[in-house]
DNA sequence: GCCCAGGATATCG
DNA sequence: CGATATCATGGG
């Protein structure tokens, strides 16, 4: 375990919202299903000695190739990866970062391994707040997810790309989503559904610029979604939601300002943080808990 | 009732 | 290319 890392900074933000269907945190542990092959794996990760993660399977016996697989999950969803030295090299001369990692310390990035995951919740999010992007997000994952009960609580599965590819715009509107909101969704689920569009190709062109572009053309994502996907599924760390009010509203919180700081501004700021806007990003989102 | 919210796109000058 | 209109709905 690295020691730039607190697993408690993880199970607060992974905590952040009531209505997150996806994973549950109970006091000093979270709970997750996620699909592994052949079948769907509970899982249990709990911090029973600090520097020390214990992830245990509650829904019968692993092999060992999904136990490695179980493991990497992890190493991903929780960035447990990284070298964090340069972002904390940055601090010494910048107030925000700083500030950042002292009041968040041992914080790291929570991953979506899912790129259709990623997308849908970066598009549900688009324009709205986080209270109603959770609620949008639930209906669609309790809608066409898969869930399984253990201990008296669902856990859900998001739905796959091939189900929503699937739909109309009318199965959604329902939901509350906007006429918008639904065809993107099914845009984005038809372009991975038939491969057009996939996690690992985007890996492999071996530069996020490349990954960045060919995100783009998707038919509703613009730079802000881009960027948060970039960072949120794909681990760029330097992919910084430029657009994002949050992030403009955070900054200002941080400076102590009554007013958001223009867009010249928060470049001049982000200018100083080459290589790890995307992590300081992250790190503005939890201030804004 | 009003303003805001982790934007994207089409259209215009 | 930069500014503007439109979408469209809940939260506070």
């Amino acid at each position: 375990m690295p020691e730039t890392f607190d697993f408690r900074q993880s199970l607060v933000y992974l905590a952040r919202s009531l209505q997150e269907p996806l994973h549950a945190v109970d006091g000093s542990r979270v709970r997750k299903l996620i699909r592994a092959g052949d079948r769907d794996i509970l899982f249990e990760l709990e911090q029973p000695v600090p520097g020390t993660l214990r992830i245990r399977c509650l829904n019968g016996g692993v092999r060992q190739e999904q136990e490695r697989a179980l493991v990497g999950y992890v190493r991903e969803w929780l960035d447990l990866d990284r070298d964090l030295e340069g972002l904390h090299r940055l601090a010494p001369r910048d107030p925000v970062v700083q500030s950042l990692l002292q009041g968040y310390p041992g914080l790291r990035l929570v991953r979506i391994h899912d790129l259709f995951q990623a997308l849908c919740w970066a598009i549900l999010g688009q324009q709205v707040n986080i209270a109603f992007a959770y609620t949008l997000y639930r209906r669609v994952v309790e809608a066409y997810g898969r869930s399984e009960m253990y201990d008296g609580r669902h856990y859900w599965l998001f739905p796959q790309a091939q189900t929503v590819a699937g739909l109309a715009p009318a199965d959604l509107r329902p939901l509350q989503l906007t006429g918008r909101k639904a065809q993107y969704l099914i845009g984005v689920a038809q372009a991975i559904a038939s491969a057009r569009l996939d996690k690992e190709q985007l890996l492999g062109y071996g530069d996020f610029a490349l990954a960045r572009e060919r995100l783009l053309q998707i038919r509703g994502v613009g730079p802000w979604t881009a960027s948060y996907v970039l960072l949120r599924c794909l681990g760029d760390v330097d992919a910084f939601p430029m657009a994002d009010v949050g992030l403009h509203n955070a900054i200002r919180q941080l400076l102590g300002r009554p007013q958001k700081p223009d867009i010249y501004e928060i470049k001049a700021l982000a200018g100083n943080w080459n290589g790890w806007r995307g992590y300081i990003a992250f790190y503005l989102y939890r201030s804004l808990l």
